[in-house]
DNA sequence: CCCGATTCCTGTAGGC
DNA sequence: TGCCTACAGGAATCGG
């Protein structure tokens, strides 16, 4: 399911092959997603050039100069670059075909994605601008995690998840960073210290950024822009190892739900 | 403000 | 083998 390190893999996967492409043709053949998909698409880019494919949290951001497509992949979305002639299969909901003969299309099963259509400024958007910080940018950090937790009386997953905190930390990538900062999923967010705080801030970097290199945690759906799977799957510690040995102590890796959903961790390692 | 529960959707796994 | 049910999950939204 698609996190930071898989829409990354994704902008990273498509950017080169439609940046600075001119849009031919756009076919939208469900409108219905998690909001519904902007009628006029083709009228509102067809002969507009693709300036820049961005990324703010799990958002990809298609640039144009009279406004941006602002995508998100849900939990089963993937976009990939096609020859514009290959058939659609079933979930095949959008194809932004480019003068060049390739197109951008986005299969979705779950249709948890959604597409969107704004001509002001991006980040002003109501999804995005109440969002918290980039990982991986400087303004994440112990320190910021202990301010704002100051007084929370949820768990630290459940704080780590949201992205009022932060982006783009799922359910995947929230377990495993408790797994490597050594940190009980259930302890209560206001009660950690700022040496603890210091320590998940560089583990969810860490581990954000070695999926990243591995092109992502492919469990089922995932594909990056080149249709191919993230391996990163291969690494994880904690996630979907229910009963399975701790893997640095042995200890039986426990699952217990936490706000709705599936947590993992070594009762032994984190305390 | 904060937090927990609910909601959207469909493929897959597990039980019988 | 096939049917049925439970479950997975990002994130907005609602209710307390």
């Amino acid at each position: 399911m698609p996190e930071l390190p898989e829409v990354e893999t994704t902008r990273r996967g498509i950017a080169p092959h439609i940046e600075g492409k001119r849009v031919s043709d756009v076919i939208v053949r469900h409108h219905q997603l998690r909001w519904p998909v902007p009628r006029g698409l083709r009228a509102k880019l067809a002969g507009h050039t693709l300036k820049s494919v961005s990324r703010r949290a799990k958002y990809l951001l298609l640039g144009f100069d009279h406004g941006t497509l602002i995508l998100h992949l849900g939990m089963s979305g993937s976009l990939r670059i096609i020859d514009d002639k290959l058939p659609a299969e079933k979930h095949d909901h959008l194809d932004i075909l480019f003068e060049h003969g390739k197109a951008l299309r986005l299969t979705d099963p779950r249709r948890f994605g959604c597409v969107l259509w704004t001509k002001d400024d991006a980040q002003q958007h109501e999804l995005l601008a109440g969002l918290g910080p980039e990982p991986l940018s400087d303004a994440f950090s112990g320190e910021y995690l202990f301010q704002r937790s100051r007084g929370r009386k949820g768990t630290i997953k459940q704080f780590i998840m949201d992205g009022k905190i932060v982006v783009g930390v799922g359910n995947i990538y929230a377990s495993e960073s408790l797994f490597l900062a050594g940190i009980n999923p259930k302890r209560i967010a206001g009660r950690i210290s700022r040496e603890r705080y210091d320590k998940l801030a560089a583990a969810i970097k860490q581990v954000l950024a070695a999926a990243i290199a591995q092109g992502g945690t492919t469990l089922r759906d995932f594909v990056g822009g080149d249709g191919k799977p993230g391996y990163f799957a291969q690494q994880l510690n904690v996630y979907g190892r229910e009963g399975e040995p701790c893997r640095v102590c042995g200890t039986a890796i426990r699952q217990q739900v936490l706000g709705q959903r599936s947590t993992f961790y070594c009762p032994l390692c984190q305390r």
